[in-house]
RNA sequence: CGGGGUGUAGCGCAGUGGGUAGCGCGCAUGGUUUGGGACCAUGAGGUCGGAGGUUCAAAUCCUCUCACCCCGACCA
């Protein structure tokens, strides 16, 4: 490709509307375009790069067994309240309407039409097991695109659907996809941690996460170095400290005036945090729900979501709590009726607690579970921090964000269930298949690798999926000397069918080595008078400083081999 | 949905005592240049996000509205 037909063009400045780096410099480097929040164009260069991190993604799914395919866009709604998820997806899902008025969705997902399919050819356990994929465009409306590639609306998945008879078969699955993944990963150097996960609006029991660690990404995870375990924030567990403050004492009524907070009863009585009881109060699906946790602790509203069953959670507002008959600050669970009442577990690690009286100014002492008071809920729904102990180990947890760049699911048999896909076991009898999902966002990935590989020139891609390999960069094109033998240079890099972008462009050196480290294009080849003295090409790795001068005899042949040393380290 | 911010040329920005729009980059033409974002000359390009209002006169003042960005809520 020559530079002077590319389409699009570099930019000195950065775009106002950019904050994050990927972002920045995609936009910086032509690569994507947006229209609309959250809803990019792809140019060529970016283009490119997406379809070499898509073929890496189908070869190393075709090699774990999976059958491309291709699904609709348009889905029926009607499938979606068969499915009941359109509850849970609620406002992200982008709906139409028909000529006819008939209500259609633009998938977000595609659970419900692969079960729908596979149902009408699959009536034997002989047809599984299944894993059936596709690369394709999903719309979610999120509430809040943001960090260019890293949320939108509109992008590009690879989402996989397994199939399977029995458990075990899910089990085999799902590993096959973990160990598929890795291996994406790895051909885009991308390191990602594979970390426990809650499963959201896709629903099912157990999932799992691929995260880059970079402190741009928006989720936090929480891992234990001494044994491994990791988990997203909203699932991770810890071993809670039992804190008992010794013999159960009687129930006392203190005044703790202007005490309102955990920190300021907590001191006002001279006890830790963790001899409190804090009262946090939700709303869920509308109903009014009193959580009570260890005073050191915070809820985690993941797994309140999840212990509740409920869509929709939110903080009750002042007039709620009121309402409720609960004075904000001095809240207690003693003595409450016909308020549903959740409690996290720490509650049971401790003894002699404090906690308000619900009248102001007012806090009893010396509370203890179960003795004052019930629950009718007892759970974990406490959010694990950095410095509390691992739950397996029992050493320091620490925590980093990360971008999410796949996820996978065992969903089990819950879809197949509502929309009726079943297949006959080898005894005769009709059972629900089981089903996992496995997801892929590829614009998130090409964002992900630029995130953590980039200096303060540019991208640096890795050599699988740079839009181009080579950047031919000839100086002085006026010298015909230069010109001649430029273009012979790079005729014969296209006639090796080695990928190079040549900057054919009559701009000075300076612009070309500048575009050249923006783009980030991992081998660099200048020609110019000084190395044409000795017949020779400058060659230069984007990732080093060093440069080398190859004689161009034969010159397509030595870079075809050093592209493929760099490729291939080991051979 | 709550809070904050921004909309003026392709990009980055300036422009309030209201008086009919400017700078840098980029772009076009010609010339001089060429190893880390060269220089000179000439030139093209904007219904100032939109609608309504005040006024002799609005980018500027008022009202409404739309879009985008950031934080939060939310969210595979």
């Amino acid at each position: 490709m020559r530079f002077s037909k590319l389409f699009g063009k570099t930019f000195r400045q950065t775009p106002a509307e950019a904050e994050g780096i990927s972002h920045q410099l995609l936009l910086r480097a032509s690569m994507v375009s947006q229209i609309a929040a959250g809803i990019y164009s792809y140019l060529p260069l970016g283009w490119r790069v997406l379809r070499k991190i898509e073929q890496i993604v189908r070869e190393e799914i075709d090699k774990a067994g999976g059958q491309e395919l291709m699904l609709p866009v348009l889905q029926p709604f009607e499938l979606w309240q068969q499915s009941g998820r359109y509850v849970s997806f609620g406002e992200s899902l982008f709906t139409l309407k028909d000529r006819r008025e008939h209500e259609l969705v633009l998938g977000p997902t595609h659970e419900e039409v692969i079960t729908e399919l596979v149902h009408r050819y699959v009536q034997s356990y002989r047809d599984l097991p299944l894993l059936l994929y596709q690369i394709q465009t999903k719309f979610r409306d999120e509430p809040r695109p943001r960090g260019g590639l890293l949320r939108v609306r509109e992008f590009i998945m690879k989402d996989l659907y397994s199939f399977d008879v029995d458990e075990a078969g899910l089990d085999r699955s799902y590993k096959k996809m973990a160990e598929a993944y890795k291996n994406i990963y790895a051909r885009l150097d991308l390191p990602a941690l594979m970390v426990e996960a809650d499963s959201g609006a896709i629903g099912g029991k157990e999932s799992h996460e691929f995260m880059v660690i970079t402190d741009s990404g928006e989720d936090e995870i929480i891992c234990c170095s001494n044994c491994g375990y990791a988990a997203n924030t909203e699932k991770a567990q810890f071993a809670k400290a039992e804190v008992s403050a010794g013999a159960l004492l009687p129930l006392e009524e203190i005044s703790t005036p202007d005490a309102k907070t955990i920190e300021q009863v907590a001191s006002f009585v001279g006890v830790p945090t963790s001899q409190t009881l804090k009262a946090v109060f939700y709303s869920a699906d509308g109903e009014f729900i009193f959580v009570v946790i260890r005073g050191d602790l915070e809820v985690n509203e993941t797994k309140l979501r999840n212990a509740l069953k409920c869509s929709e959670l939110r903080l009750a507002t002042e007039s709620q709590v009121t309402i409720a008959g609960l004075v904000a600050g001095f809240a207690s669970p003693i003595g409450m009726k016909d308020i549903k009442i959740v409690a996290d577990d720490s509650i049971t690690l401790g003894s002699n607690f404090i906690a308000g009286a619900n009248k102001p100014g007012y806090h009893f002492s010396n509370i203890n579970y179960p003795r004052d008071f019930q629950v009718d809920l007892m759970v974990d729904i406490a959010l694990a921090r950095s410095g509390h102990n691992c739950s397996k180990c029992g050493s320091k947890l620490s925590s980093a964000h990360g971008i999410e760049v796949g996820h996978i699911f065992k969903l089990g048999t819950f879809l197949s269930e509502k929309l009726g896909a079943l297949s006959l076991n080898r005894d005769g009898t009709s059972r629900p298949i089981i089903m996992g999902c496995y997801g892929i966002g590829l614009g998130r990935l090409l964002a992900a690798i630029i995130e953590q590989s980039y200096d303060e020139k540019g991208i640096i891609w890795p050599l699988s999926v740079a839009p181009y390999q080579v950047y031919l960069c000839s100086l002085c094109l006026d010298n015909s000397e230069v010109a001649s033998i430029a273009e012979d240079v790079y005729q014969k890099l296209e006639g090796e069918s080695i990928e190079v972008l040549y900057d054919d462009r009559n701009e000075s050196a300076g612009v070309k080595f500048n575009d050249a480290d923006l783009l980030g294009i991992p081998l660099r080849l200048t020609l110019s008078p000084r190395t044409l003295k000795s017949q020779s090409v400058e060659v230069k790795w984007r990732t080093q400083k060093e440069i080398q001068l190859l004689p161009l005899d034969n010159i397509a042949g030595k870079v075809k081999t050093l592209l493929r040393k760099a490729a291939n380290p080991l051979k």
